[in-house]
DNA sequence: ATTAAAGCATACCAATACGGTATTGATTAA
DNA sequence: TTAATCAATACCGTATTGGTATGCTTTAAT
């Protein structure tokens, strides 16, 4: 079951729900509340959003947080990568990570292509995109081109 | 670090060799040598890709793993799933799972469009793809069209 | 039939990652 | 000064994963 880790989804229920508020400030309270989530949880997902400068936070009384930039120029690659680190489908992928056999091993170099085709996925899905369901099937829509194209390219 | 298992990844490795011999029989000791992999983990392995029907085995004297269709026919999703199951990046996406919000969470069903692209991605890239380097620039290069149309989509 | 070469099934273990929780400290507006 | 609020860290139990070991079943060749 190829997944995303549950804090991963959890931010983006976090993000929507400050989207939602708008200019209003959401508290550690208001958010636990709005999304049903536990109150301890919520900081671990709010360190993770802050920390890569997706929200920003204010402390002291009367704080609270909010979006940094508008949900439009929210992508989701950047909500994964604020949790998971970089897409990387293969150890070898990674930097400076390998595998036991890496040496040996005649595809490492091969992985890129597929790499790349899903973080551009997740790079071209905003938090706008996601908050609208209708949306949903339009991306799909849209990317039937790519299917077909890459049909022709296996015929050959 | 969104990543597959690295038994997926062996697999994908062992259909390479497998690819690479064409006509003629692996044994487990045969793909042990060529990847580099432990015994053991080529069992597990091949366990796998067997159950899930890509690869036919034959057992007793003189047997041995061929493939079960032509490299251009296994899809990366075959493998993904033969390993790790359906594609469900979230919990409430994977059939009867939900995770402890699903009730009160407002994007469970939102999810649908990412998990669909990153589906159509994997479905189209084959055995046949992965093993040529050449055509990885060529998948990012026409995956572009699904990029740009996008970003219009969401200039609205 | 016998035998040896394979694959098949199962069970087990260790390490890691992950989700979840608790506690204490640092800011800031009122 | 004080109460509200975020920040930082540390901890723990569980689930998953990767890896290993063992014994059994099938089959071709002789
Ligand atoms: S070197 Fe080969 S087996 Fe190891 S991670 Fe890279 S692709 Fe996978
Ligand atoms: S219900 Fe919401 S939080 Fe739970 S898995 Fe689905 S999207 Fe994620």
């Amino acid at each position: 079951m190829l997944k995303i880790g549950k804090l991963t989804d959890y931010g983006v229920v976090v993000l929507n729900e400050l989207a939602q508020a708008g200019a209003l400030k959401l508290s550690t309270d208001d958010i636990a509340g709005l999304t049903g989530l536990a109150l301890p949880t919520v900081r671990k997902v709010m360190k993770a959003l802050v920390d890569s400068g997706l929200v920003m936070a204010q402390r002291g009384a009367r704080g609270g947080y909010r979006l940094a930039r508008a949900p439009g120029q929210i992508r989701m690659l950047d909500v994964v990568q604020a949790f998971e680190g970089p897409v990387a489908l293969t150890e070898c992928a990674a930097d400076d990570h390998q595998c036991d056999i890496t040496a040996s091993c005649s595809l490492s170099a091969n992985w890129g292509g597929i790499n790349q085709l899903i973080t551009q996925v997740l790079a071209r899905v905003t938090l706008q995109d996601i908050r609208n369901p209708e949306r949903q099937e339009q991306l799909v829509r849209d990317a039937l081109p790519l299917t077909s194209f890459i049909e022709l390219v296996n015929l050959s």
